[in-house]
DNA sequence: ATGAAAGCGCTAACAG
DNA sequence: CTGTTAGCGCTTTCAT
């Protein structure tokens, strides 16, 4: 007769449970873990009747295999990292939408593959902290959401070989793998517009020392290139992506004295507190000033007046993202991908004249 | 002379790259396993000089201890699952500004103390999948973010000590532990409000089958009961919080040929897509109807007018929720606790003459 | 078809 | 102070 000890009947460690293992449930089923183990692995090595019984029995009993003892017989995991890093002198709390909307489209896509999602912030001062989880072995990858200003450190992450994969702008001389809406097409498109509108002084609110800006901002001038116009410095105003950079921006170009019909801004929270402090100062949008931000997060559809938008595609973003660092995780080379932009038109980018 | 065989030199699966280990270092500095762990967990045991050789040798190498390994030898485990359900039948994705604020609250919060941050999202019909990282050991608890309707649900899980934690509303016979925002006092606070701009007429948008909103309702009976007034069931409108859910309650109220001159919405995008839908009727806000929301998300600062709207206390909803999961863990019992909420006032509920 | 035994990478007695 | 040994919970040869 087997002995049939209950699992570990004392408690030493408050925090330890005593969990049911694959040991007792060998017990149990009167067979050797060898044989639960194999069966719940559903192989057919085992009798069917055998299985069935330990089958069952682990149901019932709602006993489930220690993931983390499995992975390291295994040397597996299925884990991937996603890292949000912050800027620390703003010390801004993942505060865009956007951001948010990636992690909920990456949490899908790695659903949707069967993988676990480990979340965590760093400093953008210190991004190689970012492979943390995956130096010890948390993660098998990472996905980084935002390049920053940090190319030089996410090229010597990747450097030292760990599997990483950044939301971004594609530069030259790259050695990590970027997913980015195409950024460049994003601003042509976002300009063009305005010009159709017969917009002429068209304000750009974003920094362009951030490599997705820049490239935004060269989308701009080949737009006004296009209509044969010269881009105005002083249409240009770098402004960080917190919030109130919208309105900053503004008033930096009332102070600067400087003309202008329309303002394209590098997202939808500047756009918005863009028209806010328009609005303020009397000029109405969009009929002095036509608005188009970026991103299109949801609340823009809902702006008064809707504002138009650059979308990029945040499903698509996921999956591509998953998609290529699985890649990188398995060896293979990722090359980089540019996501297809689309333009939005709404209200605020439209005098109503025009309609 | 030691061996010094590189790290094993093989490459087999292409998965794993050959991950520096303990023995490598081991190897490296003449010593065995033991001194390095020891040292490395700066265990007084092991002589200075070694000791620094050793770190030395480990962070020039970049080597650092295998997570998985130690925790499982140890038993011990530093992560904490956030679990966030979805509505499976509108397949609500993620959506709502306030679930995400929750989200980073909950990373700064457990990045403070110290855990990594498992984030999965389940379908709200099968919240006991929401255990399923407790059960793997993947995870030493779970913070659930909203508990919709099931109750009986997170019941059975707190049943089968499942360490756990649910942000909502405290409700009778309940096994499991809640933070939440004081959802009566927001409801009271919002209507006295409301009230006090002379408003008589106030319109409820909430799902009051939801616990949390039927206590926010509670508290708008309240405060019209402490004005002498009762609550007439036609103002009252159930919609889900999908963010057109605004606007189809609206639209109810119209269908009804109730009237209304303010409406309290139970979170800011209703809030928001609700004034939309006013304005496109051609109804001033805050002059023929004042609005209130919730939650008081950033936007609703930007928002035309600027949103009223009740604040939850983020910062401390997320340190609240992995304080009393962390007690869960260490086998304490956590009290249930409410966060107050707090009013603030914008141009949404404040008619210009009244100003 | 099943069990015994070895070992994934690490730590903690127990000896020296 | 340091090394040897055993074992965390699991999977997988290798026998039977």
């Amino acid at each position: 007769m087997p002995k049939t000890t209950p699992p570990a009947a004392d408690s030493p460690t408050p925090a330890q449970q005593q969990r049911l293992q694959m040991a007792d449930i060998a017990r149990l089923a009167g067979v050797s873990t060898s044989t639960v183990s194999r069966a719940l692995s559903g192989s057919s090595l085992v009798n069917d009747e055998t299985r069935a019984r330990i089958m069952e029995l682990a149901r019932s009993l709602k006993y489930t295999i220690n993931i983390g003892a499995q992975n390291l017989r295994l040397k597996q995991n299925r884990t991937i990292g996603v890292v949000i890093p912050y800027d620390s002198a703003t010390r801004q709390h993942l505060t865009d939408p956007f951001f948010l909307a990636m992690l909920g489209s990456l949490a899908d896509a790695l659903t949707e593959q069967g993988f676990d999602m480990l979340v965590s912030r760093v400093d953008a001062e210190q991004l190689d902290a970012a492979a943390a989880p995956f130096d010890t072995g948390r993660v098998i990858g990472v996905v980084l959401i935002g390049q920053w200003r940090h190319h030089d450190q996410l090229n010597q992450l990747a450097a030292r070989h760990v599997p990483m994969v950044v939301w971004g702008a594609q530069l030259p001389q790259q050695l990590y793998c970027t997913v980015g809406g195409d950024n460049v097409a994003g601003g042509r498109l976002a300009t063009a517009h305005l010009l159709q509108q017969g917009r002429r002084r068209i304000a750009f609110l974003g920094d362009t020392g951030l490599p997705e800006v820049a490239q935004r901002y060269q989308g701009y001038t080949e737009a006004l290139a296009a209509a044969g116009l010269a881009p105005d410095p002083q249409l240009q105003v770098d402004v960080s992506f917190l919030p109130q950079g919208g309105s900053e921006g503004v008033l930096e170009l009332r102070r600067r004295a400087v003309a202008f019909d329309a303002v394209f801004a590098c997202s939808d929270l500047l756009a918005m507190t863009a028209m806010n402090t328009l609005r303020q100062h009397g000029v109405d949008v969009p009929g002095q000033v036509a608005v188009v931000g970026y991103d299109d997060i949801e609340l823009s559809s809902y702006f008064h007046p809707p504002l138009s938008s650059v979308r990029q595609p945040m499903r698509e973003a996921g999956r591509a993202l998953v998609a290529a660092l699985l890649e990188l995780t398995e060896g293979r080379p990722a090359p980089s991908r540019l996501l297809p932009t689309e333009l939005v038109v709404r209200d605020s980018s439209v005098a109503p004249t025009s309609r």
